[in-house]
DNA sequence: TGTTAGCACTCGGATAGTGAGAGTGCTAAC
DNA sequence: GTTAGCACTCTCACTATCCGAGTGCTAACA
């Protein structure tokens, strides 16, 4: 078997390098294609631009950069991204006069957990002038704060749950009996001493051994019929690799010049809509505990095609775990876009550890 | 001062009028000018094209229509959607196709409150192939169900609210002093009994007459801060015109011709964000009580312009009012987003009364 | 007086041709 | 291996032209 060519992507000389990145750099920025003229008077390469444009060439030929036609410059491909992005110092920090911006933003905000995800998005968003994204901190397997039931009819009941991690859900419960609210408030204290701390399946088991009880009052049928639909909200819950998701910025998107035509603009849309993907994305980025990048066609879905994301985890892996990221063109400002989204990322940790020490 | 003409917009002759309705009628499913020839040939008008061409030179003196340039046909303007709106018969039902299919719809959602809105919006949208909205129902000064206090750390707590109308509110709330969730349990009753059924300056009020007492404990220390905080949040909440906003089939927007371009994309979703304007016209949709249009440029904000909205309150008024409604390009099928907007605002107001009676 | 047929006129959109400019690839000299 | 020079290619902007759609007007008609 051969020996392995020398220069496979990811190592290329340092000349080749220093022209991908500058190709890169400059049509991030002008979004036009890039000519070896270009280069030659904006970026201090010692060389000619008849040598840039046989590295150029070259540079084409790897797969690294395309053409949109002969007498255009180049512009980079979803490869060629890949490798700039994997030569990226991946330890490139937020501009400190960033930082500060940033941390007296959340500064700001109310204690009111909710704006979190928003400020995380819009502080992404503007930082990087792309779409940000946040997702709630989702635990892996849901436990309860507390629950409570709220009288709204005879038969019907709000049963509201708030899990350990801040987050609220409320359902319509109907009751076989009627039933007030001096008897709910009793279930409920009941319903709150088999719950509390608990999963989903311990709950479900706690009930079964409840259920074995003979002597049934309605109390404990309404108890065990009202830990029946808490159990089910619960695995709901579980099973969705999402809560919520917060984004911001999208204006910005579309304002690139790459969504002139309002089909592309539809794409990115149905993109975000595609909560099946961003799902998975979001569980592989938590699987992975780290800053993930998925550019253009690296995504499955057609309509993602045209993007990119930046994505990173933040909270506690394995127990409960959140993503925040932005969505750009695949022309994005990636070391910018890297550093905002990892110190965003730190941001949201911190507060997590905060408040859930 | 001269006779007000006979002829004023809202009392044309018969012809006149129907040839209006076929113009409006034919552009808003073609999306291109109508011509004379057009008109003769799909409508048993029983004139020749010459004579329409008089009629149609007429109303756009009248200034319900107009001229891309001159070899095109006519196409409405914002007046001339406004006759044609105020024309309709104001009774045209929903086809009990749609009706039927409707209340399927909302006949499988689950006992989540927030579903009724999602499926609102999605239901409005698919229905008439435009963006649908729907607000959550606000009262006009909030009441409390139940409140509740959730140990986070020492010194931090959860505040969570439960409105009347099932809505909840959940915000971080710091404590003067370390409490255990015991502690908390001791306070939360104290101030369910305060709070229960009442609106913020009934609670404040309450709040004042006990801190004229003179032996404070801990826990009515607690309480008062609590309490004020709970005010606080509810004060905020009364003060929002509109408290949750969903939507659905954007996509459905951008899709029409007259967006092909994304910077007019841009200004429907800057539309949407325009919140501000969004709640004031949620606020005259629920005072006025009945189905509103806005169409074009009766609407202040420039973004706004190109796009028409169709909405209607639900709720009880003087109590708690939300609006569904679609958001849609001018050229927009009026009867299908009035019946359609009208039949599941009515949806709305039995699922309220069913739940709040 | 209202309606209609006929017709000249206008304008937009599609098509083709042209020239300028940008940027390349190649070659020959260094 | 690098570079200057140059021919070549392709896009874009501009212009001219033509076709057809649809109008407004006029004169004849009921």
């Amino acid at each position: 078997m051969a020996r392995r060519p020398r220069r496979t992507i990811g190592s290329l000389d340092s000349r080749s390098d220093a022209i991908l990145r500058a190709v890169v750099d400059r049509y991030v920025t002008s979004a036009t294609p890039v000519s070896s003229g270009a280069l030659v008077a904006e970026y201090s390469l010692g060389v000619s631009s008849a040598t840039v444009r046989s590295i150029l060439a070259d540079l084409e030929t790897l797969g690294l950069l395309m053409h949109p036609h002969t007498s255009a410059g180049r512009v980079p491909t979803d490869a060629g991204y890949r490798y700039y992005v994997q030569a990226l110092a991946q330890e490139w920090p937020l501009p400190s006069v960033d930082q500060r911006m940033i941390r007296h933003q959340f500064g700001q905000v109310e204690f009111a957990s909710e704006q979190w995800f928003r400020l995380a998005a819009s502080t992404l968003a503007s930082n990087t002038g792309t779409a940000g994204l946040a997702t709630t901190a989702k635990p892996i397997a849901a436990r309860v704060r507390r629950v409570d039931l709220v009288a709204v009819q005879d038969r019907l009941a709000l049963l509201v749950v708030v899990f350990r991690e801040g987050t609220t859900k409320q359902v319509l419960h109907n009751l076989h009996v009627a039933a007030d609210q001096d008897q709910l408030n009793r279930v409920a204290n009941l319903l709150n001493v088999l719950a509390v701390n608990r999963t989903a399946d311990q709950i479900d088991a706690a009930l079964r051994d409840l259920s074995g009880v003979d002597e049934t009052t309605d109390d404990i049928e309404i108890l065990v019929r009202a830990g029946a639909r808490l159990v089910q909200t619960m695995r709901e819950f579980d099973a969705s690799a999402i809560d919520d998701l917060f984004s911001d910025g999208l204006l910005n998107v579309i304002a690139a010049p790459e969504f002139d035509r309002s089909d592309k603009v539809r794409r990115v849309f149905a993109a975000l809509e595609n909560r099946a993907y961003l799902g998975s994305l979001v569980e592989s980025v938590a699987r992975a505990g780290t800053i993930q990048i998925f550019i253009g066609h690296e995504n499955r879905p057609l309509e993602m095609q045209e993007v990119s994301l930046v994505l990173a985890p933040y909270g506690r892996v394995g127990r409960a775990v959140g993503v925040v990221g932005v969505l750009g063109p695949t022309r994005m400002a990636y070391p910018l876009a890297i550093a905002s989204v990892g110190f965003v990322s730190g941001l949201m940790n911190e507060l997590v550890e905060h408040l859930y020490a």
